[in-house]
DNA sequence: AATGAAAACGGACAATTGTCCGTTTATCTC
DNA sequence: GAGATAAACGGACAATTGTCCGTTTTCATT
């Protein structure tokens, strides 16, 4: 017996609440936009929506991934092009992007992480740590930590606990909590997470 | 003109508020306890609750708040008793201390960050970043980083924004994924969290 | 084209969060 | 200790979140 197919209108509704979802977060910052909100505009009803997304986190980061792919596109086209590049290099250009990203990004990421805190261990929604974009800047970051490690000697740390390590201490609510008291601008934060790092200043 | 004392039966309120709430989340879970409830069974309005709690995080926050008073002494006397140790040695041991106290209160931190990220800008409430727990072991800790960097050559990054970094980094929810995704146990977080900040390895 | 069943729908409903305001009560003044 | 007053109360109410289930729609089968 054949699978049944997905329903055609179905990618048309999801396609129509993404849409819906980023004019009123556009419009009105995500905190301020509901649930029953983007429903009610994007012309579905309220099962509709929280059968495709279980909360505006899970939402939001259906909203991220285009654009992770993107970022993810880039890091790629970026190393393949920087390969000679010390590790040390090319860890900070990728700490770099990272960061622009966590800028532009922000109020979403923060929206996911939010919600992902609040479920705990239950719920089928996708988390951020989940993320094709976590999973993959970890996994770089790693590797070049990994390599960085090789020509080092001493007892070195689990790179892939230190690249995790990174990306949390570079969530928005962190970041941004640091970089307004200090009053650093984005690129002092850029340069004190490479030397977090160890890296020496970019050229 | 004398300002008016606090009302006597408000701290008699606030006392069985928190002994409430305590007591409510140990049987089930801070997640499945609501406000409603706490009011309810505390014996007090709605209003009453609100009033002094914006929401279940700042109500969490402040039941941290005799446990972290405990904690801060018990740091300061480690400190005050092993001046003698190099700052690493007693780097190592705050942050085994700290990790112990994430493992123990992860439930009602992991709650108090997740509203503090919801609420993003406007509020009142108090944040996880203001309480003196983490103003506290941040303050050790850059201290205790910046000795180490003294006896070091090279640029270094700034300790605060280092502290910072570490301690979100040890945030319940990143810290479990970790344990869990590499099946560590404690004590391999604590050997992990020590490599990473070039701690030698515990005697 | 008619039929049947799985998939998707949507809006009513329940639960929870958060606010508001008329009422109560402790404290101050005399 | 009587009255004034500002703080504190508390429960009704509004808003938001999240669920449920009877109905509709689409697709495969014939």
């Amino acid at each position: 017996m054949t699978v049944r197919q997905e329903r055609k209108d179905a990618a048309e509704h999801r396609r129509k609440i993404l849409q819906t979802a980023e004019k009123l977060f556009d419009e009105h910052g995500v905190n301020a936009v509901s649930m029953h909100q983007i429903a009610k505009t994007a012309g579905v009803g309220q099962g509709t929506l929280y059968r495709r997304y279980a909360h505006k986190g899970d939402l939001c980061l259906d909203l991220i991934q285009d654009f992770s792919r993107e970022f993810m596109e880039q890091i790629e086209r970026y190393l393949k092009k920087n390969e000679n590049l010390s590790p040390q290099e090319r860890l900070g250009a990728i700490l770099d992007l990272w960061i622009d990203m966590i800028e532009k990004k922000a109020e979403l990421i923060m929206t996911v992480q939010a919600h992902q805190m609040m479920e705990a261990e239950e719920s089928r929604a996708a988390t951020f740590f989940q993320s094709p974009l976590y999973s993959y800047v970890r996994q770089r970051m790693s590797e070049l930590l990994a390599e960085i490690a090789a020509s080092e000697s001493g007892a070195q740390a689990d790179p892939t606990l230190t690249a995790h390590a990174l990306i949390c201490a570079l969530a928005p609510h962190g970041y941004f909590h640091m970089k307004q008291e200090k009053n650093y601008s984005t690129d002092q934060m850029k340069q004190n997470f490479r030397r977090l790092c160890r890296i020496p200043p970019q050229l």
